[in-house]
DNA sequence: CACCATATTGAGATAATGTCTCAATAAATC
DNA sequence: GATTTATTGAGACATTATCTCAATATGGTG
């Protein structure tokens, strides 16, 4: 979905300069597997500075290319692909992160939102649960 | 919801003793008009250490008597009365929170599970958007 | 009531995460 | 190559949270 070609747009999203430190970060993010934390990324990259980081990856967030997942407790996590409206299940054993691409609740936020006077401009909903190879994989005795 | 009488039951909570500080926690709490955060909460009773403040919340979460709210890269704000499941609208203006009662993602996320073959277990959902009053007392100027 | 066993406290160290500053650097343009 | 200025990054600082462990307070008991 973010492909090479892609790269070069996301180089230029809310910057006007395509920096080296700015390419790695970039670069790094696409291809990591999963989703990581700020954390993570600085120390996967020490030579990018920790400002630098932070700063794209708000820019990334503020351009819809990744988005931040808050699961429970922890840091926010980082994952690519939140140009288009979706959720997340996440499993609550491996961690593993499933994107749900249809989102079924546009209905119940809208009458919610109604109902209170709300102006609705945005949900977030995620899902926690075991993944199918971790009740798979699990062990015979409880 | 949470009224005197259920103080005493509260205190006795996953715990053996109800102690001094931990009533002050829980009083402060019961009392507390709206969300808040730990530091908040720590600065409101100072004569109470920060373990203990910290302590007694992630007990009284465990018990349900508050739920945590986690506001978009603030830090996670506390709330009364998360005994059964519900969710929240936030206002993205004053900050103000609206409990519903009624849970109507049910079963979209009992078909989205089923979907992945996940062993679903809990989910959240925040609905963000403007008030009643947010939205009746902005000026003309945008 | 005094005493005991121990659950609990809290000051402060430590950790984890994130923000900010500002002199130095490097990208884009001419 | 020189110039302009957006961007960088080391490190100070801030915020939030956890942990330790000696001191203390609680609930039960004689």
């Amino acid at each position: 979905m973010v492909d090479r070609n892609a790269l070069a747009t996301v180089l230029q999203m809310g910057f006007s300069r395509a920096t080296g430190p700015r390419k790695i970060v970039v670069e790094t993010v696409v291809a990591w597997q999963g989703h990581f934390s700020a954390e993570e990324l600085c120390r996967s990259i020490p030579q990018v500075g920790r400002a630098t980081v932070y700063r794209t990856l708000a820019s990334l967030q503020e351009e819809g290319v990744i988005c931040r997942l808050m699961i429970d407790g922890r840091a926010p996590r980082y994952l690519l692909g939140g140009t288009q409206h979706h959720h997340h299940m996440v499993c609550t054993q491996c961690g593993s992160v499933q994107d749900i691409a249809d989102c079924g609740v546009d209905d119940f936020v809208d009458t919610v939102a109604e109902r209170f006077g709300y102006e609705p401009d945005g949900h977030r909903l995620e899902i926690y649960g075991r993944c199918a190879s971790c009740i798979g994989g699990e062990t015979e005795s409880s």
